[in-house]
DNA sequence: ATTCGACCCTCCCCCGGCGGGAGAGCTCAG
DNA sequence: CTGAGCTCTCCCGCCGGGGGAGGGTCGAAT
């Protein structure tokens, strides 16, 4: 009887390389059935075959290794089916941002895109209700759906006085998290769970109006931004987007209405009346 | 009139983050337009916002910086949509693999997979039609199709006299890449073009057959090796595959069957007659 | 004109999951 | 006993980014 296959000859049964073997078993992923305790010789059995196709698959679906070890870690089978069926999810979830970065670039490929409309309008201070946090980029989505879920719940049809928006800092994107606002303006804001009465600043904003879902509507923000650095004007403070036609308005993407702001003031202050914001100085990193 | 965006700017429009920016001019892929020779400072224009939002979607597809800069660097814009269809195509064979995985998987943790049939079985000698070929784990695919394509050409079926087989070095596997030969018996093998007359060494094979697509064909090696390994036989020397059922003969992926042949020898050979194979010594790594 | 906070610079280390290679020790058949 | 071929550990590199240190610059407010 031997003591067992030598790496070698488990990485040839599994299709695993020996070096990958290793590292699962530094990892506590797969422990060799006995290492020999004077030459530090791993010796596998053929039952521990089944385990390693096991992690070769989820490795092939790019479970990282510590889930890995936790799903294999798991004994009942209901919840290890969870726990796969999560990271399916995730999956699917990436491959839906990989079709839309495909609709995206084709169209940001195509040589001649239509004018973009922008308007400069200054917006009066206003109280709404909202609800704010500090949020991750990957988990915005599901942030602002959750919150604003909260807000129709509490603000039916009646109440509301206008489409809702959100208030987005723009560390939010360039520095993974930050914080965000999704709001309503409805007649008499009132603090319930999460929700607050809000007063928005006035601010000078640039608007303009994306078309379609939201996947490609940094490319919008991008246009809106250059029109902004040509006409002399400087960007400034936090994000503002208007859904005027949003999800919940109807299921045709392609039908969204989104206005999105960017507050901004003018770099030489000609004779034109209005001057710069009310914060004044030009210092980002408000909204916090 | 400023010099231009500074990074921080150019970062907030474009959604990128001031570092990835520094490592994009770094790589080359995208060139400030102007840097301050004393001060090193980036200065950026309103015209690099499009092609910094195109390097943000390429890298939303995980096309890697040096592929991103060759398609930037593509003027005609033929050219450049081929290459980012050649990147969508590989996006798409990855999700074909993904897929695959998934439908793997969820196999391998369905808890009672049938009883495996294993056949032991001593094949002499015969010499068939071959193409060999030194080939990476990414491309044994293509290859395959492409050797097997011009086998079919070469000899039409009244020459054939029995289904097509491959050998793979097991390297292949765990090492990423080795030698493989895909073969054909027929009546009179001749050299052409590739093909060249390949007389194949008697073996004693352990085989199984494995039913369905070759996505999960290492669990069907899996379990033959962990047959080999109870009934005390070692296993040597590249696996053999014989396409009974292939895609050449029927559309339908579930019925497909590929005989899997893995070279054996006893360990400790009892009084049964035949002994090793023909090449005697149990080192691996022939068919070189 | 100076101050001072926010910005920008470069440089180095870290991550995950693997591969490559060095240098040394082990196994086992001939 | 020899020697080929295996195995061991340890260190470095890849990719695309993040974190942070330590220091220089910009420009609005004083």
């Amino acid at each position: 009887m031997r003591t067992g296959l030598t790496i070698g000859e488990f990485a040839t049964l599994t299709h695993l390389s020996v070096r990958t073997l290793r590292r699962y078993h530094e990892a506590g992923l797969l422990e060799p059935a006995s290492v020999d305790p004077f030459t530090g010789y791993r010796y596998y059995t053929a039952d521990q075959i089944p385990p390693a196709q096991v992690i070769h698959r989820l490795r092939e679906l790019d479970v990282p290794l510590a889930e890995v070890k936790s799903i294999l870690a798991t004994e009942d089978p209901q919840r290890r089916a969870d726990l796969v069926a999560g990271h399916l999810r995730r999956l699917e979830a990436e491959l839906d941002r990989t079709r839309a970065a495909v609709v995206s670039l084709r169209q940001l490929l195509r040589p001649d895109p239509a004018e973009l409309q922008v308007e400069l309008r200054s917006v009066p201070a206003r109280t709404v209700a909202a609800i704010t946090g500090e949020v991750a980029l990957g988990d915005t989505i599901a942030w602002y759906a959750d919150a604003m879920a909260e807000l129709d719940a509490a603000y039916p049809p009646p109440e509301r006085t206008g489409p809702p928006g959100g208030r987005y800092a723009n560390e939010l994107f360039t520095g993974g998290n930050g914080t965000m606002t999704v709001f309503r303006p409805v007649a008499r804001p009132r603090a319930a769970g999460r929700i607050e009465p809000l007063t928005l600043p006035p601010v000078d904003l640039a608007v303009a109006v994306h078309r379609g879902p939201h996947d490609n509507i940094d490319v919008t923000y991008g246009r809106l931004g250059a029109w902004v650095v040509e006409h002399a004007l400087a960007v400034d403070g936090p994000i503002h987007e208007t859904y005027l036609v949003g999800p919940r308005d109807t299921g045709e993407p392609a039908g969204w209405r989104t206005e999105i702001g960017w507050p901004v003031f003018r770099l030489t202050p000609p004779a034109t009346g209005a001057g710069a914001g009310p914060e004044g100085s030009r210092t980002s990193g408000d909204g916090r």
